[in-house]
DNA sequence: AACAGTAATGCAAACGTTTTCATTTTTCAT
DNA sequence: ATGAAAAATGAAAACGTTTGCATTACTGTT
């Protein structure tokens, strides 16, 4: 009557008359069980429906087979690339992932991690360096095998595995800087709590010098509040001969106000972005940024995880930079010198 | 010597003083257990870092706590609203997200699906209506509560929560034809094995009737593939007044190809997309399209899950439809007669 | 103060695997 | 053919929870 919902493993046994062990070898350890045997339980797995119960076989230490991976956000061209170059090698090494978003509040990312520590991930990946004390720390109680993603730092508490913001901010100025722009200012996203902006900003204030209050927009990862911010920062008479966007999504909102207000861009100004996002070269003017290569880096920071996951718990821990470059296109020029007179005299 | 590695609720139970069961309960049925019990539970668990084993539970039938997304790819705005607000309610419900990516092909979905069942996932969701028909044998077999999502169809073999790609390109299709455009070109993702795309292009065949051969291009969901395409089909001396796109992406490389051939737009070229995804709006000139609202897709897609998951498994199967919107923006126009004399004739 | 009735807890048996160790079977050299 | 060594299999004890049932502790009524 009240059958037994789904087959388990003593169900395939029966049926392929062998021993539940065998079985359970036979998934697991398949060189240990002999071929006809094995075509025999496959047989009968096909037959009964069988699926196995990750949930059964996590409790022997064994292995979860899943990853967890906490991003701010998924929704966003920033992370889409990473995370899709995250999964799919990890899907790749027959993993499964487990994603979890946080909006950019580190109380949620540590809430989030008790809780895909709660399903035994066998290893996470965290974006951006800087997170919570009892984050760190619930990590290493644990001895769950992480790596952070997307910034590189020498200093960091776990292994790294992207590119270093700061240099990426430099780049950026020192290109501007180059072509000779002397009225340059900046949209950024809010600074606090997110590292990766905050390291990209100080990195252009480095080479630019510190950046006037009434240059510096904030504007969250959105295109329209990008706009709004870079209207407000153009509609000045002395306005500046170059923004420098804290990201392309900021960038193309730039651009955006630039077309509103009629100002022709790199002609009369001249627009750089970071990150290179998928579509920011085929953007009409092709906009010129740093490229940081988010697809590398959400491979080789799985194939980090997944090495260190294999490997016994004190591996040495591996920081791997993923270089930068500079991507010089079409939105990013020599100022009018006619246009601007007084930046003869800052020269 | 060897300690155990970790607390677990027995150790937890002595430190508190109480039975294994008792710590259970507080955990699974707080209103089992006396207040001034929970608190000394409460108090041993953090002093002991206790985190309890998902894993463990899910064995008794107990739900996992996780739910399964599937998904052709992540990297692409396409879907990214959509996950990002599937995977918030979710996590609202304190449901951890599994998320998996197969690109397009329906027997790695189906790999997958069973990979998520190992897990046992307490629900799944799948972008689309067409799957393999052992996909869905596979989730009736195993009662898995599921929803399809993106796509709504009258005739879908499971409940669905999506808008219908074929009122969206007959849309925009109409929108084009009401402005007087008879000379209309399409772009569109290859069609076979994407119920999304073909339907919506069949949909805007019932409106503009059978577009010619020479009048179509394909593109897969990139950015530099349509440009390409659409400068082959605009590079011709009788070329068409508008070009209807497959959606928002693939809008954007049309857009720029006309730039980059100097046709402007929507003078020269109506431009129209489907989706209406973050950033379009914002586009210049901004994109006329057919708005498909992802995030209220996801969210609601997510809130029927739920449902399904806590109901009894024999619930009516439920299928929502999404309505779409068309928004006009400023890539289309009435064609100029002046430029294209023929299209007189065909009025 | 005793009683019934209810609320809170504990005991012990599951849940579906993996694994250690012991046992049986196979292989191969003699 | 024989035996030793190696390979394949099986029996049974874990793994960390939850839960039905039994028990104990409270509550309020008389």
């Amino acid at each position: 009557m009240a059958q037994k919902q789904h087959a388990d493993i003593i169900d395939v046994a029966k049926a392929a008359k062998v021993s539940p062990a065998t079985v359970s070898r036979a998934f697991n350890h398949p060189d240990l069980v002999r071929a006809d045997t094995r075509a025999k339980i496959q047989r009968a797995v096909d037959e009964l429906g069988y699926i196995r119960n990750r949930a059964a076989s996590a409790m022997h230490g064994e292995k979860s087979g899943a990853v967890g991976l906490i991003v701010p956000t998924i929704d966003n061209a920033i992370f889409s690339n990473l995370i899709q170059a995250f999964s799919t090698a990890l899907q790749d090494a027959g993993q499964s992932l487990l994603i979890a978003t946080h909006g950019y509040d580190q109380t949620t990312e540590h809430q989030l991690l008790r809780k895909l520590l709660e399903h035994r991930v066998d290893g996470v990946g965290l974006i951006g360096l800087s997170h919570l004390d009892r984050t760190f720390d619930l990590i290493e109680a644990r001895e769950t095998p992480a790596v952070l993603l997307w910034s590189f730092g020498a200093d960091a508490r776990l292994p790294c595995v992207g590119s270093d913001n700061f240099k990426a901010g430099a780049m950026a100025a020192a290109h501007v800087c180059d072509l000779g722009h002397r009225r340059v200012a900046t949209v950024f996203p809010p600074l606090e709590g997110n590292d990766r902006a905050e390291k990209r900003f100080s990195g252009a204030q480095s080479i630019l010098g510190e950046v006037p209050e009434a240059w510096r927009r904030t504007a969250r990862y959105h295109i329209g509040q990008a706009r709004e911010a870079a209207r407000d920062l153009l509609a000045v008479v002395n306005r500046p001969t170059a923004i420098l966007a804290g990201n392309d999504v900021i960038a193309r909102g730039v651009i955006s106000a630039a077309a509103d207000l009629d100002i022709r861009v790199p002609e009369d100004l001249t627009v750089v972005g970071i990150g290179d996002f998928t579509g920011s070269a085929d953007l009409t003017p092709a906009l010129t940024t740093v490229r940081i290569d988010a697809p590398r880096v959400g491979q080789v920071a799985a194939e980090a995880l997944l090495a260190r996951m294999g490997a016994k718990p004190r591996e040495a821990a591996e920081i791997r930079e993923i270089p930068l470059e500079l991507k010089v296109r079409r939105t990013s020029a020599v100022p009018l010198v006619a246009y601007s007179p007084d930046s003869r005299i800052t020269l």
